[in-house]
DNA sequence: TCGCTATATTCGCGAATCCTAATATATTAT
DNA sequence: ATAATATATTAGGATTCGCGAATATAGCGA
């Protein structure tokens, strides 16, 4: 019952609770992305942009270097797009079955 | 870009983003558990065991059965069990990482 | 240096989350 | 029907989160 363990696990998973959030990991499972192409890319106002950006670091989530006047962010772990891919599979699974049960109540 | 489809898979990562409810995952992980025996084990109250299991529950991440009086628990989705996994070795992995460079600064 | 662009941070407020205590509901046994 | 146990729900207040706006900070070129 590693109590702490699983507060470090939460903390990671907070990180990644948001659909922004998500968004942003799944741009950069394609690859290195330049913080200026999120906001373009999603909609998103500047500061928004920046401070989900300083969530996903603050939680080791994303790596980033210096490119000039740019950031340059990348997955730091590619396990984390193994762990979205899955979550993905769940969701629509899930969201496959909801669907199939409305429309088993609908025809009855 | 399939917004909503990312709104969903949010909704799931919220649920799982709790240390109390990544607990209670791993508990059942090992198989079907009893509402009642989630307090003791986690040194909970009822209101709040029963608060984190709607959760849960809301978010199809479990799946219950009435057994008489008492109400069972069972992962919905044998890959939330996979995903939790991940998650802790990426967790543990940079908890690893963080304190290999301590030392590093340490001994310099 | 100054100005310009890219990023990051701070502030303030409304919304969401979490917890405890209290109350409600459900099931079984007497 | 009543009592007893197991669950669920509600109410409340404290904390955290998410956003836009405004304000830093950083790097580069004139």
């Amino acid at each position: 019952m590693e109590e702490e363990g699983y507060r470090l696990q939460a903390r990671m998973v907070k990180a990644l609770a948001h659909s922004t959030r998500l968004q942003m990991l799944a741009l950069l499972q394609k690859g290195e992305l330049c913080a200026c192409e999120f906001g373009p890319l999603l909609g998103l106002r500047q500061s928004n942009v920046s401070q989900h950006l300083a969530v996903l670091r603050k939680a080791n989530l994303v790596n980033t270097r210096r490119d000039g006047v740019r950031v340059m962010y990348t997955l730091a772990d590619e396990r984390t797009g193994e762990v979205l891919d899955t979550l993905g599979h769940i969701a629509r699974d899930q969201f496959a079955e909801a669907a199939a049960a409305l429309r088993e109540v609908a025809t009855g």
